[in-house]
DNA sequence: CATGAATGAGCTTTCATTCAT
DNA sequence: AATGAATGAAAGCTCATTCAT
């Protein structure tokens, strides 16, 4: 009884990676009208119908390559709750400042009327989870006591991220110790005073 | 000839604006790329080279739209620095969610690598002057002797402004008491304390 | 080893035949050129490679579906000449009525300087044999004495056939009595006419 | 008060011309679907987006090529009825028998699903004009009271005109005298009997 | 033998830009 | 100054055919 295997000419799996990654650096470094699926063919070294049997369109193609995407970065947890919001915070301002860290951002907000998929999807593997981890952080803070019972987390979360984009926006460089600075003062504005313990 | 003119027919100058117009419009609506000279040309009822012959090229042409754009809300002086902010906040977050929004920020951030012209303007128009706003609002409680003296007025920018942003990607919509939320909290992180005075 | 067998897998001939319908299906659908052997395949149930390995291009497959053409009708054979004329249009009529009736006829037409192939077979399991059907009731009219001694056969038959593409052409439709009226003209014009007898 | 112009820059009217004429000339040679619009740019030495200029699709440019057809020939008038009717269909007969005189036809039956604008104005421009001709003539002999009253035009017309569709489906050339041995068969048809009269 | 994968060449259409009046 | 015409270069997508299993 011989093995069954599948019938034709099986997919070399290298060349799905390949046209994924050529696909998100073009999304990233020509935004998402810019990056043509001829470049994208090119260079991941292979041809249009080769891309086109994968994915039915170039915004299949395009989602495609920001589904692959995901934060690599395990959650932290030192003890200390502003240590580990400070270190989040600093592994997402590493991914900012790398080269077009924020341009893809700014395509699938660009995009947001005629290929909404990207954004959903940009939530979905980039946005959200890293939100999750921050708020993971809070919610164990609360849970040992360290948060005035009034404190928001999901408007925590919001500030202490958005800084990054606010800055980013303003000036196109974030200095050494900003992480550490916003968390100083979202740290007085949520957690219980009393004993203003330094950290 | 005791009058000095120029030459030639003159341009008119609602052209200019109604170009310009029709270009920021579609600049909102479509992105850069997207956006085409012949479309911005139909839209204000021109003809391309009378386009072409104001702004040599597409770049310019979007850049000048850019150019045009101002903040016109007053800054708010109510006395209250929460209120103050809450205030400036609200206004923001109206124009954020108009119709397309968001989609001139995506755009310019998008663009970053190829028309670097549009994030500089966008900066200068739009991103500068609402910072300078609050900005002066929080200098204002610091000469009042509101703030604890470590406050980093900066960071307090970025945190109330980026949090919009960030609650923009994570949702698209934005809850009403949103901005007073984050000015709460903010404002325990930066006043000084001892008279937790409820504003 | 008595029994003498080709060696390897045997083709299923029902893939021939299935092949070959979807080929033809699509030939009269689309055309020619707009027939995708992907779209045959598909149809078929089949992969390309199958159908390359039958025929080594597509015009060599638009050639086999045309060569499975025949003409089904039984010859007409009543005794009256005129009735088994009419009866034979009749039969015509409603092949060309028939959804895409006309179209495999424009195709070939169509085709003839690029794929010349498609014609001749079109003519030899068509045209050809419904003429035949056509000229054999006039010989049998011409041996019983029926018609004028000077009449043209040849002639009659491309009147008959060719009234029916004249009238497609203009209307797109035929109205039912159209055979009848037909062989009464041309019957009047090659029978014998003293006793104009009715039929 | 100068002479009022045209603003812009004017089309070169032998442009449209020198388009439409590529075009049927393609068409022609290799029917609508075979007919790129490259090929007519490069045929008629205009560039892509010059054609587009006028006609907004491939569709549109060749409904414009077959609308440039016209019957030249002037109506025969010899006041024999059968010269006349042979003198239209010698003509007629000359069209089909020049290179690619069928292949029009081939495309407008074989693109009737796709593309029915084409059959609709080859009825128009071509098919129309030629039986009216026709139809004309035996008009004029009617009222001579040249034919039997029961004679039917119309059928008499698609007889004519079919034969040679017919004729050249069965083997791509038509004899010299075709056109007389027709009008033969089909006067005693219809003409009005008892002096058989040679014309 | 039959399959699914791969390809080079082609398709229609659009765009930013320049020309000629 | 302003227009409509023209263009070279690309875009997204499809096709007939061949390859590798």
């Amino acid at each position: 009884m011989p093995v069954k295997t599948v019938p034709g000419r099986p997919r070399d799996p290298a060349t799905e990676r390949r046209i994924l990654d050529a696909a998100l650096r073009l999304l990233r470094a020509d935004g998402y009208n810019r990056m043509s699926v001829d470049a994208v063919a090119l260079e991941a070294g292979v041809s249009k119908p080769t891309i086109y049997r994968r994915w039915p369109s170039k915004a299949d193609l395009a989602t495609a390559a920001i589904r692959t995407l995901q934060l690599l970065e395990p959650p932290a947890n030192t003890g200390s709750t502003p240590t580990d919001l400070v270190q989040i915070l600093e592994n997402f301002c590493r991914s900012l400042l790398r080269p077009n860290g924020m341009s893809l951002l700014g395509t699938v907000l660009a995009e947001e009327q005629h290929t909404p998929e990207l954004i959903q999807l940009f939530r979905e593997r980039i946005v959200t989870p890293r939100r999750a981890m921050l708020r993971d952080v809070l919610l164990r803070a609360k849970a040992r006591g360290e948060l005035t019972p009034q404190a928001d987390l999901d408007c925590a979360v919001n500030l202490l991220v958005g800084a990054f984009y606010a800055r980013y926006l303003a000036e196109a460089k974030i200095p050494p110790a900003f992480a550490r600075h916003l968390v100083d003062i979202l740290w007085r504005g949520i957690a219980v005073q009393p004993e203003r313990k330094p950290y």
